[in-house]
Order: structure tokens, then sequence, then C-alpha cells
DNA sequence: GTAGGTCTTTACAACGTTATACAGGCGCTT
DNA sequence: AAGCGCCTGTATAACGTTGTAAAGACCTAC
């Protein structure tokens, strides 16, 4: 049977606040008592009921956190950030993955899928802004990812414009006069749409073609969509001298394809992936890829979060911008030129 | 506020018992008066108070999904296998990641990281049987990964040395006469050792070398550790014709070394990995790889908790062995062979 | 020596739910 | 028509914890 307070009370001969006062460290607790309370506790082997204090203090102790999926190794490697993150504040870690489907989204952020949590952490790819609007859960919610829409929630997000100007920027500064998109999402999706836009800003600004037939759409955003996507392009005739994918994936995908169309990576066509995904310092050919910092991103929405459960509830939602950089490896300067780049 | 029980009985003009009745679907309510509380408990738009819940039944919903790391991607795919299982009994999942390390799996076997569990699924990596011999957590455990001891404990796990075996059978009947093993962990590790023993007994019963000089140990088992442990082979001097790597990361990370070193895969070596994760499915040279059925062994995994939170506390524990196969691919067949195997 | 204050401990209620035991009401049997 | 049992709904007591308020112990100062 599990031992209760009530044991150790019984045992120790005190009352059972006392017991509980020991075991939240309250101030005023003798020295002599509070040895004596913590004999009993050692010798019934106590620990406390989470349901109880929970049910008590209406805290849980428990974030959630829900991603489109786990497959993507960004993802993976964001939700490992974030466990850290929340067990350095003694948090615990319920995950979720959302499938990036609206409909899921929508069950997730109003608690239908997690009812025990005290802040939830979301990353979502269809959802729209009417969806929260009528948001009645008053748990915290933090958003992953940028959203261009203004609505009263915390954003963790890098600059995506900037991010994929900055990756399509190198790409024309190492002479490329025709670079690819892959992966504009066939539904809605708020960063796919910006890493366009960032694309196509940046290559006007060059006096650089930015039409349609280098834009690749896609259902999903794995390996297999950017093997599709680059097929496409290929079987359309087109030859770019150079591709920015949507993702690292994506771009291992497309650089699969190259190969089996007897492409040279990065002598015929350069590629330039988003996310730098472990994945990626290991194929036969490197990938250059804008590197976000996830463990600062898993930090902020955690420490976010907290905040709003701190109870200054008034504070305005803030829009956090996480620091990214440009990691230069073999698919944009050959192996020579990236030896020092890998990582 | 928050809506209880208690003030969908007061809207509608019953008692608390009545409404947890309709909201429990007990059998005996009038269809009258079952219509009557739920048009209250839409109108109030009350939802169950898990914590409570919780509190008065003892059970959360929730199960811990505990994991070596999420930065690999089998572990990633691993957990989406179970959180879909748990999904479909209504089960919430809690992750939480070791990194491999005994002490981290210790605390989570005793419970002391997440309490708030029915039951706990636990991947381990260096944990001893002596680990969990004093185990007082009364939650029920599920091990995953194959265990050679013997404990009162569900395992779920493929056949280590059978599957191990395979892989280097395929090799041997390719005609390779030196292969090498890159993986053998530095620490204590119950599957690598196993994985080892299959390949030692494979070799030796088709009279081939299975000498230390081709085992790789290494600390870690990410694409960077198997990329030293190829080069340290290399370096050695040996020239094995085939590798077989603890995990498809090794294995790519390893290929990764052999393309630096100018051999061909699979012309000069072959490699085979274990897991069959996305990855090795679109790189320059596909990866051949030992497939376990991930979303078997998330499903058992889950059914084996639920069952034993069943009741049925005297049922012996059971060893479940999941599927695996081998799929082959360019690593060991070349791009022209291995068309159709490619998935 | 006692009043007044501080420090320590206690009793009790409450958090929201479900289990138990019981009270009516109804229909069926005899 | 009375008795019996079943069906439906109700009051109440838990589950284990913490906050509140108050009681008790102890000390200081006049």
């Amino acid at each position: 049977m599990r031992v209760s307070l009530k044991d150790v009370a019984a045992h120790a001969g005190v009352s059972i606040k006392t017991v509980s006062n020991v075991v939240n460290n309250y101030q005023h607790v003798t020295p002599a008592m509070r040895e004596r309370v913590q004999r009993s506790i050692d010798v019934l082997g106590y620990r406390p009921n989470l349901a109880a204090r929970h049910l008590r203090k209406g805290r849980t102790g428990i974030i959630a956190l829900a991603l489109p999926e786990l497959g993507n190794p960004y993802f993976a490697e964001l939700a490992a950030a974030v466990i850290d993150a929340a067990a350095a504040h003694e948090y615990i870690v319920l995950l979720d993955h959302t499938g990036g489907y609206r409909e899921q989204e929508v069950l997730v952020s109003q608690g239908f899928r997690a009812r025990v949590i005290d802040g939830l952490i979301l990353s979502p790819i269809e959802l729209e802004a009417e969806d929260l609007r009528d948001r009645a859960e008053n748990v915290p919610l933090v958003l992953l990812g940028e959203r261009d829409y203004d609505l009263p929630y915390d954003h963790i997000a890098i600059d995506n414009v900037a991010a994929a100007r900055a990756a399509v920027r190198h790409l024309v500064e190492l002479g490329r006069r025709e670079v690819a998109f892959i992966g504009a999402r066939r539904g809605r999706s708020e960063p796919a749409q910006l890493r366009v836009r960032g694309w196509r800003e940046e290559l006007t600004a060059a006096g650089l073609p930015a039409d349609d037939g280098l834009v690749a759409a896609t259902d999903g955003w794995g390996h297999a969509d950017g093997a599709d996507a680059m097929r496409r392009i290929l079987e359309s005739g087109r030859r770019p001298d150079a591709v920015f994918a949507y993702n690292d994936p994506m771009a291992i995908g497309a650089m699969r394809v190259l190969f089996e169309w007897g492409l040279r990576v990065p002598e015929d066509i350069a590629v330039v992936g988003f996310d730098d995904v472990v994945e990626g310092h290991f194929g036969a050919v490197t990938l250059t890829s804008v590197s976000p910092d996830k463990e600062a991103i898993g930090r902020l929405a955690v420490e976010s979060v907290l905040e709003r459960l701190g109870g200054n509830e008034v504070s305005e939602p803030h829009r956090v911008w996480a620091d990214y950089r440009l990691v230069e490896r073999e698919s944009t300067l050959g192996r020579a030129a990236a030896a020092d780049g890998r990582g």
C-alpha cells in the first residue's frame, strides 16, 4: 500500500500538517522536529501524491509539447531541447504530435488531447488565427514558429524571411543564377510561405528570375516529398543551378534525385537546406543549411510558458526571435572549401 | 472559472452523482435524465478534472516512455508509434530521455522523474538487472529491447542475435570475406553485445575471421561515432570488404568516411545498418538495413502496459518478440540491383 | 510574575471526483 | 392487494494534499 502523509504523521506522532510542512520546507519548523519527521518519512518511504497536490494547488508540473511529427529530426532535436529545459525547472513534458493537420492542431490547442497540463507549447503548421480566436482554455499557450497574424499568444521563432534571404543570397553570391524552391506547401502553411517570400525577395532584389516554374509545392515535408519535387522540376525541363529546400530532409531527398539523374552537387546544382539536422552533416555531400538555435528555442519556449504561469497575466504577448546562422558545407562549396565548415 | 460537477448539478437541478453517472455512461440512467444533464453539460462547457479523477480512482491516463535519445530517428519513430498506440486506448504519453546513462535509467525506473503515470515503457542501454531488483515502484514496467537477464518484467524486443546473423549472412552470401563490426559499446550495453554475438556466430559458422581487429567500440551511437570507428579501422590498415554497423546513423557516418577515403560502396566495401530509419533510404547510396517492426513494438509495448493495469497481476512476465526483416538496398547490392528494393 | 509578543504546531475545510449505501418509485408475482 | 425486487436517483464519505485560522509553547520585558 502506498504511504500517505497520514501514515507518516501517525508514525512520527505529529499532525499531518507538520509533516506537510517538513515536506514543503516550510520555514518555521524546529530542526529537532524536522529531523524526527524526516526520519519517519525515510523509514516509511513516503513520496507525495502528485494527483492530490495537483487537485489542491491546481498545478500539475507538466507542460505539453505538440509537434507536427517526430520523424523529422528537427522536431526530435527540438523536443529534446524542450525536455531538458523543462527538467531544469522541474517540469515534465508530455509529448503529442499533430501530423501538421489543422484539425489535430485545433484539438490540441483546445486542450482536448491532454487535460492535465499547466502549459502548452504548440508548433502549428496549418492552424489559422481564427482557430485560436475563441480558445476557451486558460492554460498558457506558446506558439513555435513564425506566424504572421496578431494573436494574444507568445511566439518563439526565427525570422524566416530573413533566414531564407540569407540562404538565397549565399547562392547568388556564389554566382548561381537560377535558384529553385522546393517545398512550398500545397495547403496553407505560414513558415513555408515566409520562406518562399524570402526566396522571392532576395532573387528579385538581385534581378534574377523567381517565377512559378522554379517553385515546387508538396503535400508533406519529408525526404520523399523533396525527391518528388526535385524530380518534377527536372522533368519539366528546367535546369536550375541551385536549389533551396524548405528543410533538410527535403534537400537530402532532392540530392538523391540529382545523383540519380547524374547531376553533380554542387558543381551542377548547389543545394541549401533548412534546420541543420545532424543527418545533413554526414552524407556523401554534406549539406549547407540554415541553422536555427534549437536549444535557445526550446529554452525560450519553456521560459515563456512558466512566466505566464508565474501570474503576471497582464503582460503583453511577446514575440521572441531566436538566433540562426547559415552553416556552409559541401553542397554549396565543394569538399575542399567546406572542409572547415563541416560539423 | 472552471466549471465542476457541482455547477452542472445545480444548473440541471439534480445531484452531483447523477451528473457523474451521465459523464461516465453509467447504465441505469433514464434517457430523459441523461439528455437533461447532457444539455447542462454542453451549456456550461463542463470538462472533467483529471486530477480529481486520478486522486479518486488512482489512474492518470498517462504512460511514460523513456528513451535513450530522440536525436536518433529510430527512437523518434518509435516514440511516434507509441504515442499513436496509446492514443488508440485514450492514453497520453509522457516522454523522457535518459541519454542512455545508467544513472538516469535508474532514476526513471524508480519513478523519480515522473510520478503521475500509470505505466512505464523503458528502453534501457546501460541498466543492469540489479538496478531493477529492488524496484519499489508499483507501476507496471515494460522493457524495450532485448535483455539477457531474467526479471519479472515484460520485454518487447526483436531477436538481436538472429537479426545480426541475418545481416552478416547476407554479406557472406554476397561473397564478402572480411566483415567489420562498428559500434560495440565501450560501456555495457545489452543490445550491442547481442549484435556482436550474432556477428561473431555467423562469421564463425561460415569459417571467416571474427577477430577483435574487426570490431570498433564507441562511446556513443551517432553518426560521428560511426565515422570515428570507421576511420580507426581504416587507419589500422585493415581493409574489410564489408561493414555491419550497430545502427543506421553509425552506418551512414561510416559511409561518409569511406567516401572521404575514396572507397566505393558497395564495390569496395558493402555496408549494412540496423533500424531502417528513413534517412537511409535517401543517401547517395541507399542503405541496406535490418528493419524492426517499430509500429508493432510500440503497439505491443502499450498493450503490455495496459494489460498489467488491467488487474491480472499474477500473470507471468512475458517476452514478446517483434518481427524484423532485412531490407536490401544499394549499400550491399549496387544501384541497379537494389532498384526495386528501395523504399 | 505576568502581559504581550513571536514562533511552532494543530484542527479543519476545501480542491473535484467516484463508491457506497440507501431511499423512493414502479412493476411483477402470488 | 400486499409483498418483493429491481431500477433510478441521492446523500455522504472518502482519495491525499495544502491554506487558513487559531491554539499552544516559549521567550522577553516591565
